[in-house]
DNA sequence: AAAAAAG
């Protein structure tokens, strides 16, 4: 088993790692940090809660301990798709520069460029960015990106998505081709391959499984609801999540509440707390105080429920939430393993409770498909009929006079019409390998670097340099699926999307494929 | 169909 001890880092970062509690690397730091600490570029490909942040920022700081950073020259660059994210890693740094001095500086939108502008002044040496607000000062002159050593491209599949790839793509044209490049991304759709044969030299390439989806210490219920009438299902939606709540009763300690749109998040937290619960919400229209402030409230406990977009869905590090409620069934499968990963974090218990109406079977089908498993439908606690007139006092009834705030949590709020256009998505659910893989199922926190010893797989790097060339042809079948940008390709899909294996055992809380390496699922 | 990010 390898130890940090064994991974030659600075002496003072491992001294922080120890601090923190930690002691031996999960499969992604134990792959990324020894070629990244030789020089060499890194392809890593592997999702959040495996531990891939502290697999760039330790061998990051650790190359960065020597030399300084000259004003307005970062030596290293970080970059990463939300603000929230970034914050993130920002704190990662944090934690492991205790004992050295090296600075940092957070550069995102939604807060001013003053303080930002202060810190580039000075000179620092890791710069941490999304990637609008990097291009912002880098246009304005304020930086200066040829004395990057080191630059990290992190969750480079959601850049993707978010339609990041044009500026990414400009970004790395901003530093010298001489850089180090630590590159990570969960899947490897064909943009990702284009852009890490363009940008990236030579890269060993690391591998670990996708994040435990269904965590054996994540319990999963879905409860199966059709409105009394169309116009209340939304009410009624509500009504149902109050008392799937309750009925968790202390065991919900915290909870992360996510919906699909932004409006529903206001409406659902806004609708929660009208009914006395402890809830905020959380999504991209609010300002960026707001939603830091937020966050900080949940993470330090003063706040119960944090409703949530997908903001707040990948790579978001609480420590100990203890319940995770689909309001809605994402429309994207994989989501739904991001959300549900809010929970059963390092190793705890969580419980992961989703909502399906009618219109969302479909979608629940394709979560279903991507997990292996069907998860155990739930009884409905107001009872399966009349929920119009059950037990709560929910504005929809209709003696209550009046819902006067924007919730409209009565029978006024109708549905907007909805459209069925159900495009063919299906998504590969698991990367393609074509080397050897690494399963990392340990329910880590995306920024500790640890894992307890006995839950570590044994972690085996992989070094595609010499390899890629040589294996399989069938290199790009992996499919992008949002329509970010320059996705246009269509052709094929890859064959991955049959589960013959599937687990369906209700009470099974293991999901037999998280065993498995990427090959072996294949089959 | 929606969310995220630069305003």
């Amino acid at each position: 088993m390898t130890k940090f001890t064994d991974l030659n880092l600075n002496p003072k970062v491992l001294k922080a790692i120890q601090e923190a509690g930690y002691e031996s690397p999960t499969p992604i730091q134990a792959g990324a940090i020894p070629p990244a600490l030789e020089g060499k570029d890194v392809l890593g490909i592997a999702q959040t809660g495996t531990g891939k942040t502290a697999s760039f920022t330790l061998p990051m700081i650790t190359m960065l301990a020597r030399g300084r950073a000259r004003a307005r020259m970062p030596r290293s660059l970080v970059l990463c798709p939300t603000r929230e994210l970034a914050a993130q890693v920002a704190e990662n740094f944090d934690t492991y520069t205790k004992h050295l001095k090296l600075t940092k500086a957070l550069l995102i939108g939604g807060v001013s460029f003053g303080e930002q502008d202060k810190l580039i002044d000075k000179g620092v040496d890791v710069l941490i960015a999304t990637p609008g607000r990097l291009i912002d000062h880098f246009e304005r002159g304020k930086l200066i990106l040829s004395d990057v050593k080191i630059m990290v491209i992190d969750e480079a599949d959601r850049m993707l998505d978010m339609g990041f790839i044009p500026d990414i793509e400009r970004i790395f044209q901003m530093t010298p081709f001489t850089r180090q490049t630590l590159f990570f991304s969960a899947t490897m759709a064909p943009e990702i391959e284009r852009i890490t044969n363009t940008f990236l030299s030579n890269p060993t390439r690391v591998e670990v499984a996708r994040q435990a989806t269904t965590g054996e210490n994540i319990e999963q219920g879905v409860l199966m609801l059709t409105a009394s009438r169309k116009d209340r299902e939304a009410t009624e939606k509500r009504n149902v999540l109050r008392a799937l709540i309750d009925a968790e009763g202390d065991k919900c300690t915290n909870a992360i509440i996510f919906c699909n749109r932004k409006m529903d998040v206001d409406t659902v937290a806004k609708s929660l707390k009208k009914h006395g619960y402890d809830a905020a919400p959380i999504h991209g229209d609010l300002d960026q105080s707001q939603r830091t402030k937020t966050l900080e409230g949940f993470r330090n406990g003063d706040l119960r429920f944090l409703v949530a977009s997908d903001v707040a869905a990948r790579g978001l590090d609480v420590p100990s939430v203890s319940h995770v409620y689909n309001f809605d069934v994402p429309s994207h499968a994989e989501d739904y393993v991001h959300r549900i990963g809010r929970t059963g974090r390092a190793g705890r218990d969580g419980k992961a409770i989703m909502i399906c109406v009618p219109r969302d079977e479909k979608n629940l089908a394709d979560v279903e498909r991507l997990v292996q498993r069907e998860i155990p439908r739930i009884e409905n606690p107001l009872g399966n009929k009349a929920p119009a007139k059950s037990a709560t006092d929910d504005a929809g009834k209709s003696d209550k006079p009046a819902v006067q705030d924007a919730t409209q949590d009565d029978a006024t709020k109708t549905e907007k019409p909805k459209r069925t256009r159900s495009r063919s998505r299906k998504k590969p659910e698991a990367a393609k390998v074509e080397t050897e893989t690494v399963t990392a199922d340990s329910p880590e926190a995306d920024t500790a670097p640890e894992v307890k010893a006995e839950q570590q797989p044994e972690p085996k790097a992989v070094k595609s340099d010499e390899k890629r060339q040589d294996d399989k042809p069938q290199h790009d079948k992996q499919q992008n699926r949002r329509g970010g940008r320059g996705n246009n390709r269509n052709e094929n899909r890859n064959q991955n999307n049959r589960n013959d294996n599937k687990v369906v055992g209700l009470g099974e809380h293991t999901p037999e494929f998280i065993g498995l390496s990427f090959a072996e699922r294949r089959d």
